[in-house]
DNA sequence: TGGATTGCCTTGTCATCTTAGGTATCGTGC
DNA sequence: GCACGATACCTAAGATGACAAGGCAATCCA
């Protein structure tokens, strides 16, 4: 695709969502472009992608979904981060952080 | 799983062949215990996932392969950087710290 | 009125990892 | 002599998860 942006690496998407979530409950729509201002425009999550996760998330019971309204008084659906999502998310976060180490490790060693 | 060891990410795998072979021609093998050393013992690659990793990369010609023999004199397939996967290494490297970069940014974002 | 945007969702497809095998050779210990 | 573990190759089944591509509906605004 010799995409300019970063690819999503599967896997990280759950944690983005997540994240996305963190700084405070949000509908689908809006956590993609969310994620795509917290990443400076470089990360685009699709709405094929997301809405699936979001449902698959929401089974393990990271987030829960509730039907409102948002500002503009239109139906939608907000997504907010659980107590265990916040577990979660810090358990992904510390994962993805081994692995870089572990990555860098890989790229010095000779 | 509660690994303690560093999960493998989806679509990093072919990025550490090409890096263990980046050191230095190697059979199939040599290359899991390479890469388990390079990364401290904190990654282990499967052999179900090796070998289809390397036929998928051999035939985009990142690298070569030819039966030969270990040192004990054993019957082995060597795997040989190409060139076109020298490149592709730094393609993936850089692809890479994008990602990592760009995760920094929302871990940062609020 | 009609396209752009917001907002939800599903289906099909593809790539890839894991698990779990199977084959064969070789060295070592008993 | 033979069992066992290590070395070395490979495959198949299953699950996961991302993407592409679409559909539906409401709203906004030119």
């Amino acid at each position: 695709m010799t995409n300019p942006k970063a690819d999503l690496l599967q896997g990280t998407l759950d944690m983005l969502i997540l994240k996305a979530l963190s700084l405070g409950p949000l509908h689908g729509y809006g956590i993609i472009q969310r994620i795509r201002r917290m990443s400076d425009e470089m990360l685009s999550v699709e709405q094929g992608a997301l809405y699936p996760a979001l449902y698959r998330i929401e089974l393990k019971g990271w987030v829960s979904g509730k039907w409102g309204e948002n500002e503009t008084g239109r139906k939608a659906k907000f997504y907010k981060l659980t107590r265990a999502g916040q577990k979660q998310l810090r358990v992904e976060e510390e994962s993805w952080d081994r692995l870089v180490l572990v990555v860098a490790k890989m790229r010095a060693a000779t």
